[in-house]
DNA sequence: TATTGTTATACTCTATAACTATA
DNA sequence: TATAGTTATAGAGTATAACAATA
């Protein structure tokens, strides 16, 4: 039971840190995915849908959700599709734009997400039990660091591809 | 591009850390996966094995390769199979029990292996690069605690069911 | 021509359960 | 009976590319 042996022989800190940081969040994950399909009978990437409209009430366009979960659009579309047959989300008109959608949740679909939003949160706030607010705290800033370098790298990587695309 | 979305209304902070957990992981996750793929042909599963090998040279029986790897014995089969068709793993007899193998590196197998772990390397090396060697420190002995949390979570759950069962 | 979204396809990974061979 | 491993199946998730409609 544990991943942590994927490092090999060099073994710095920043690979034994990352290997420790997959299995926790593979843990972790992997007890959500189970609950949620136990108790709600749905998937993470429905509930991640859900949860962006419902930050979005006004509702998000497909490209919208599809750069905000970070899949590709087919990919939305075929989740858009599955949360329609259950009658949690509807897709809008969008007024002078007859190609785009805005999809939002139904009110059934806020009542539903409410429910599995308060679960969810039970869940997490147990994973995390151990840490004092003080840890939670600088783990939550220390984690900001490396997003930040993720996303550096990424539009630096998407910089050289324009460029060279461009040239 | 923002998984932290995910939150709903009342955003405690172990839930804010959670999706920030989250977000920075699978774009680390997701890089090492696309490099894998581009660079060796492989899949992050397929390296996590050929990972738990190394640090065995003596070999490990499928059981103990689904164990550490997390994931059930049919998958371990099926990833061992894709591995002995590309020529870097075998399955070794065991001596007193015709029932098992044993599944180890091959030369070559080694080989491929050591290029892989240190491009591997220089990944991670660079997405923690932000961080200073105490708070890679740091990071880790939280993570611990996460991990040691969870542990304990499913031999809890997994005594429930032993009990229930033996009931 | 470019953009929005859908469809079609294929592949990897996963869990479950039935199965074979051996202990 | 129990254990080691395989096979079969089904479903989730993903990316890619071709496509239709609209801008």
């Amino acid at each position: 039971m544990d991943m942590e042996a994927r490092g090999h022989s060099e073994h710095p800190e920043a690979l034994r840190l990352w290997l420790r940081l997959l299995t926790c969040t593979q843990l972790v994950e992997k007890q959500v995915r189970t609950q949620l399909r136990e108790q709600f009978d749905t998937t993470l990437p429905r509930f991640d849908l859900m949860a962006q409209l419902e930050r979005n009430p006004e509702g998000l366009k497909m490209n919208e959700l599809s750069r905000r979960m970070m899949v590709t659009g087919g990919n939305v579309t075929g989740i858009t599709d599955q949360l329609v047959a259950e009658g949690v989300v509807e897709r809008m008109e969008v007024d002078g734009d007859r190609r785009a959608y805005r999809v939002r949740l139904t009110t059934r679909g806020r009542k539903f997400f409410g429910e599995m939003a308060r679960q969810h949160e039970a869940w997490i706030v147990a994973a995390f039990e151990a840490l004092s607010p003080r840890e939670v705290e600088s783990f939550y800033k220390l984690l900001g660091k490396v997003k930040q370098t993720q996303q550096t790298l990424k539009s630096t990587v998407a910089g050289l591809t324009d460029k060279l695309e461009t040239a």
